[in-house]
DNA sequence: AGCACGCCGACT
DNA sequence: GTCGGCGTGCTC
């Protein structure tokens, strides 16, 4: 017998509220995933919540089914409630990337493929004997039924008729349920294997413990967690890796096939929509037991994950700048509280924030100490640019430039670090002495030589090659002033003609096939100078690299934020720590006009415990997170006047909370004044304390703020970026 | 977010 | 009189 049921449904857009339905399918519950009518559409929304009495029974519409029978764990849910509560950002946008790939109205395709059972089967045709020799020699003795009919030509009844007499059988053949080969474990070191060691027992007592796996680059920390990985899947249960970039996954999954003799899956925005809903269903089914992806695979709902990696866990790429704001890192940490499960946090150079947490005990450090004669770290020299000169237009000084003729004579390769794509970051028209700004925002253009054409590097503006001054309309006056990646190109190849080089940037290396062709080249070492962004600092491996040449080391420190010294030292940090991996004569040459600074001397000395005590110690006298909090406020629109006043309103109630640690600064026109044609204005709450009480207050406060419907408000609770 | 409703000015 | 601008409010 089945009894009408009222449940309440919440949608993926924040702007909807929880609504309310029926329906008779026992199988319904919270956290199921449903179909429900909305106005004249079809929408997906999730169970959430028991029905409210008072809505008018009449009114009710029926939940139109679920989906895949998909029902979201406690866990996930109570996870997905524990991340708006912390970020302030509507549950719906998390429940969005929680379920965004769900278009299941199409259907999804599947690749047949037909496995050998026995070949020694006494009656069989010419045809049929010609496809059993063909399927032997495949891997596995499978073969994908597309790729039968493109070698073979044969006919689907020859298929059909072997499948009858037990020969062949059909084989739906996904990528991620092919078996898994274990068995190919690397031999770790002492060092590795007593981290190993510490991390299992801790989870073999249930401690569900935060750690940070602490150690140089080289030091091996990857097989660290892979091994551990591999003994949580092989119990049958799922484990995620979380990696900074998407171009990183690529060269993982390579290293993961080699392994496991596997794919694990592969989450990223740049993912096809088919990809996207195979990865998912695999996931919530856990067939799919290893996920290595970008931070919005933090949001899959797995079926039993029990442990989460975060890969160079410092980055700033796992903060999300757009809404909602969030840092995977952080939301990494909250998932596998809800879940009960340990967390790794991994990284040569960790983040202020997480070297606090070890301090104070929240978490817990695991450290690879280098080991003499098996991981090497180059030697640095600091170049003072107050003494070196270079010509105008030219960046390279002449002992860098030695270095780098010494180098090739020996043919060992070289990379050339600067943090700036394109060409020039600014084009000047010497007849207005006014540069070139974006359309859109209140930025400059960069020109970028290859593309030939200039970019807005904010909102993604691309203005053409005959672009002209607002002013003189002439584009004729225009120059290039300061160095990016492909001007420096230029200038290494009037340096050294007969060098191979190769730029390497989001821009140049984004997405396909060729950049595994590239990638080959340089890990072959054919490619004799890589030019490079910070891109390149982030955990990839060049075998013959043996020396790092800095072109502008103070160019991260002239921003005026807590975090520039932090942000400064890792980036070099990492970059110096492509050199020499394999062998003890790896150099690291740094352009510095500030050879005295902090991050300079302690990239000089290699004291990286030292360097991030002494920059905790400053950050807490000078009340500045991870002592005390910091939130943004940002918002923007059309019209300044209207935000202006939204803000002094913000202000004026804030005030009313009546809060003792807590200072609001703004409401005041942000550096980046106008985005995307958006004006915006900023406001900052700071807390000197880290009093939860408060905290909790504030949140409350900004979750029931009313905006106008001309203004859109974000809330950026820790924030990287104040422009 | 969409979409309908409705209030007001401009125009076949 | 009708068309269409967009401000307001609802979606169970």
């Amino acid at each position: 017998m089945a009894f009408e049921k009222q449940f309440g449904v919440i949608f993926t857009n924040p702007k909807l509220p929880v609504l309310d339905y029926s329906t008779l399918d026992d199988s319904i519950e919270i956290g199921s995933l449903v179909e429900v009518p909305l106005g004249s559409k079809v929408v997906i929304g999730v169970v959430w919540s028991a029905g409210d009495t008072k809505f008018d029974h009449r009114r009710l519409k029926q939940i139109i089914g679920t989906i895949n029978n998909i029902k979201l764990e406690p866990e996930f849910i109570s996870f997905l409630k524990r991340a708006h509560a912390y970020t302030i950002s509507p549950i719906q946008s998390f429940l969005k990337m929680a379920v965004q790939s769900l278009n299941f109205h199409k259907d999804q395709k599947v690749s047949i493929s037909y496995k050998l059972n026995n070949s020694d089967h006494f009656h069989i045709t010419p045809r049929q004997k010609e496809l059993v020799t063909y399927i032997k020699e495949q891997p596995q003795s499978i073969a994908q039924y597309n790729k039968i009919k493109k070698d073979l030509g044969i006919s689907f009844s020859v298929i059909k008729s072997l499948e009858k007499k037990g020969v062949l059988s059909k084989f739906v053949e996904n990528k991620y349920t092919q078996e898994r080969i274990f068995n190919k474990p690397i031999i770790l070191n002492s060092e590795q294997r007593r981290a190993v060691s510490q991390l299992r027992i801790s989870y073999m007592k249930n401690e569900f413990r935060t750690w940070l796996l602490f150690g140089v680059t080289g030091s091996g920390k990857t097989e660290v967690y892979l091994n551990l990985a591999s003994e949580r899947i092989e119990k049958g249960e799922q484990v995620l890796i979380l990696l900074p970039e998407i171009s990183l996954t690529v060269d993982f999954q390579q290293r993961i096939m080699k392994r496991y003799g596997a794919l694990s899956g592969e989450w990223h925005s740049q993912l096809t929509l088919n990809e996207r809903r195979r990865v998912f269903k695999n996931v919530v089914n856990g067939h799919i037991k290893l996920v290595v992806g970008a931070r919005s695979a933090l949001f899959l709902p797995f079926k039993n994950l029990s442990l989460i990696i975060v890969d160079e866990e410092h980055d700033a790429s796992y903060k999300q700048e757009e809404a909602p704001i969030y840092n995977a890192r952080d939301l990494a940490v909250l998932r596998a509280s809800t879940l009960k499960s340990q967390i790794i946090l991994s990284s040569a150079t960790p983040s202020i924030e997480t070297w606090h947490n070890c301090r104070l005990g929240k978490y817990h450090k695991v450290d690879l100490l280098k080991r003499f004669g098996e991981v090497y770290e180059p030697r640095v020299t600091l170049i003072d640019m107050n003494v070196e000169e270079t010509p105008k237009n030219s960046w390279i000084s002449v002992p860098m430039i030695d270095q780098i003729k010494i180098s090739l004579e020996k043919k060992e390769q070289v990379l050339i670090f600067l943090n700036r794509r394109g060409y020039a970051p600014i084009v000047f028209c010497t007849a207005c002495r006014i540069s070139l700004e974006c359309k859109n925002c209140s930025t400059k253009l960069v020109y970028h030589k290859k593309k030939n054409c200039y970019l807005c590097h904010i909102c993604g503006y691309k203005a053409p090659e005959k672009t002209e001054c607002v002013k003189c309309k002439s584009a004729d006056n225009f120059i290039p002033i300061g160095p990016g990646v492909e001007r420096i190109r230029d200038e290494i190849s009037k340096l050294f003609p007969d060098a191979s080089s190769k730029i390497f940037s989001s821009d140049s290396f984004s997405k396909g096939e060729k950049n595994v062709e590239d990638m080959d080249k340089i890990k072959s070492g054919e490619i004799d100078i890589i030019i490079g962004t910070q891109l390149i600092s982030k955990g990839y491996n060049f075998p013959h690299l043996k020396l790092v040449a800095v072109i502008d080391a103070d160019m991260g420190l002239n921003a005026g934020d807590h975090r520039v010294m932090e942000k400064s030292y890792q980036v070099i940090k990492q970059v110096v720590g492509r050199a020499g991996r394999y062998a003890s004569d790896g150099k690291a040459l740094i352009q510095t006009w500030m050879p005295r600074h902090p991050v300079l001397q302690a990239l000089l000395e290699d004291h990286g415990e030292k360097f991030l005590n002494a920059e905790l110690e400053q950050r807490i006298e000078a009340n500045v997170p991870p002592h005390g909090k910091l939130i943004s406020l940002i918002l923007s629109g059309k019209n300044e006047n209207t935000l202006m006043d939204f803000g002094i309103k913000l202000k004026n109630q804030f005030y009313s909370l009546n809060l003792q640690d807590f200072e609001i600064f703004g409401p005041a026109v942000a550096p980046i004044s106008r985005i995307k044609n958006k004006t915006r204005v900023r406001l900052l709450i700071k807390s000197n304390k880290m009093t939860k009480i408060s905290q909790i207050e504030v949140r409350d406060w900004l979750k029931n703020i009313l905006v106008p419907n001309n203004v859109y408000f974000s809330v950026d609770i820790d924030p990287y970026n104040f422009y």
